[in-house]
RNA sequence: GUCCCUAUCGUCUAGCCCGGCCUAGGACACCGGCCUUUCACGCCGGCGACGGGGGUUCGAAUCCCCCUGGGGACGCCA
């Protein structure tokens, strides 16, 4: 173990999105490679907008990634006699105060500085405050110095500086006397021993406060490392209308863990002109260092095009395993016909994702699928019929129900006939599967054995008037 | 508005730190061709970028400055 410690920590106000995974699969790589401890703590700090769904949701959601940690989950809402202690011992040193400022007071001020076109800021009118008005709520404040200035060298930006007149003084307490975000994961990075964060640059802002009240606590500081948002196609933060941005919703939607591992990583980071990736490979290669500085857009083409690659590499014993619920949603039961596995073989090079490649295998587990009207008006006509039935006689002649023995019956039906298989190939995918698009025909009638085959083909046949 | 971050093909990016090897490489998407019993896969080819302006230098995508563009933050949310 490596004395790297780092920590993802989600709010649970929702489901774990696509800029959350990947902050926290940064985390995980990052711990991994060097050895380090990866923590999980959720920041329920928020008691009214904080759910246990929403926890439950994203501890699922890391564990079908397969983000594992090794403390934690820590709960903020069970720590909260340690903030109000060291909340405490701020207002005792001078560092913080109270303030009996009405949220509806402040929310004027602020208004009115953003129509001034100035910065809102506290205006400190607590802050010499001496006398303690009974019966006032108030909350507390961190008290941030005026002058000087607040740096930190950033893992991924480089250096970042501050003026300290741009800060204000937060409040570290509300008044229901619940603490801040801003206090807490100072509070908590100090007492787990986090020595770097790692996380959205959209923290950048709240990074020299926080460093400043690491300071007034008397924690060391931690290195911190912030990684570029994601954006939508139109270059703005990430959200619902952009379409699925949850991370189990790829998962309904048929994609593959490792895909989507493999698409968040390489979004942001890249190693040379590689793009496939598998997990024990990004924990051997990944690196802050070639983390890239800027927003990158979020391409759904280049995730589908790596979930198909996975598909397509993938075991089909296991894509079997997830295909059946894919398969269940269909309402189509698999027990009685062809072999999953064998299907999904037949299945594997044209499904990008696995709801593609249910609709592309339900027709196997149909007894009584209908035919494609224009396809049949098509492909079973009249004329077709007499080969159909040379086909018939041949595969029941078939020795070895294997993709030889079948090539071969169509090889002799094609002597036989005088026909290329072009002329009568599209008539018994139709009759095998109801359509024009299909696995290849061979491979078919291989998965679906004999006896179903047969039936299909007489089915057809009788389709014909 | 203020502050912070950022800037290579439509998108993800390599190259930039340590200037010349860059007539800028790869991938997705798109277009064309090949393969072919369908749909796909695959293979081959094509389209396509250093935001603008100043410097420094024999030489700049690479170093410096300004401008512009984009993003983020400015909560008793996290």
């Amino acid at each position: 173990m490596s004395a790297l410690r780092v920590r993802f920590a989600p709010s649970p106000t929702g489901y774990l999105h696509i800029g959350g995974a990947r902050t926290a699969l940064f985390n995980f790589l990052l711990s991994r490679k060097e050895q380090g401890t990866f923590v999980l703590r959720i920041e329920d700090t928020d008691v009214a907008r904080s759910t246990q769904e929403s926890t439950d949701a994203i501890l699922q959601a890391m564990e079908w990634l397969g983000l594992s940690y090794d403390e934690g989950p820590y709960y903020q809402s069970e720590r909260f006699d340690l903030y109000r202690r060291k909340v405490e011992e701020l207002v005792q040193s001078g560092l913080a105060y109270r303030c009996y400022c009405s949220a509806e007071e402040l929310e004027a001020k602020r208004e009115a500085a953003l129509k001034a076109g100035a910065k809102p800021k506290y205006d400190g009118t607590c802050l010499g405050r001496t006398d303690h008005p009974a019966g006032v709520p108030f909350v507390v404040r961190f008290r941030a110095p005026q002058d000087g200035e607040t740096t930190f060298p950033d893992r991924i930006k480089g250096a970042i500086t501050f003026q300290n007149e741009e800060l204000d003084d937060l409040i570290i307490q509300r008044s229901d006397g619940t603490p801040t975000y801003n206090f807490v994961v100072v509070v908590d990075d100090a007492e787990m021993g986090i020595t770097l964060v790692i996380r959205g640059d959209d923290h950048i802002n709240n990074t020299p406060r926080q460093i400043l009240l690491y300071g007034a606590l008397g924690y060391p500081v931690p290195e911190f490392a912030h990684v570029p948002m994601i954006l939508g196609a139109d270059k703005t933060r990430l959200s619902k209308r952009h379409g699925a941005t949850s991370v189990m919703a790829y998962r309904d939607l048929g994609y593959l863990p490792e895909a989507l591992v493999n698409y968040l990583a390489r979004l942001g980071w890249s190693h040379g002109d590689q793009e496939i990736f598998s997990m024990e490979e990004l924990i051997e290669k990944f690196s802050l260092e070639n983390v890239g500085r800027s927003a990158g857009v979020f391409n759904p083409e280049k995730l589908l095009w790596l979930n198909a690659h996975y598909i397509k590499t993938g075991d089909p014993q296991r894509l079997a395993g997830l295909l059946e619920g894919h398969l269940a949603a269909l309402g189509v039961a698999t027990a009685g016909g062809p072999p999953l596995p064998s299907v999904v073989r037949t299945l594997q090079e044209r499904a990008k994702t696995l709801v593609e490649m249910a609709d592309g295998a339900a027709f196997y587990y149909r007894e009584d699928y209908p035919f494609d009207a224009e396809a049949c008006a098509k492909h079973l006509t009249a004329d077709r019929k007499p080969v159909l039935e040379a086909l018939v006689r041949r595969l029941e002649a078939v020795s070895d129900w294997n993709h030889q023995g079948i090539e071969e019956a169509f090889v002799a039906v094609m002597e036989e006939t005088g026909l290329k298989l072009g002329k009568f190939g599209p008539a018994v995918r139709v009759a095998l599967s109801g359509g024009t698009a299909s696995p290849g025909i061979y491979e078919v009638l291989e998965v679906l054995g004999r006896s179903e085959s047969l039936r299909r083909l007489g089915r057809g046949i009788d389709s014909i008037v």
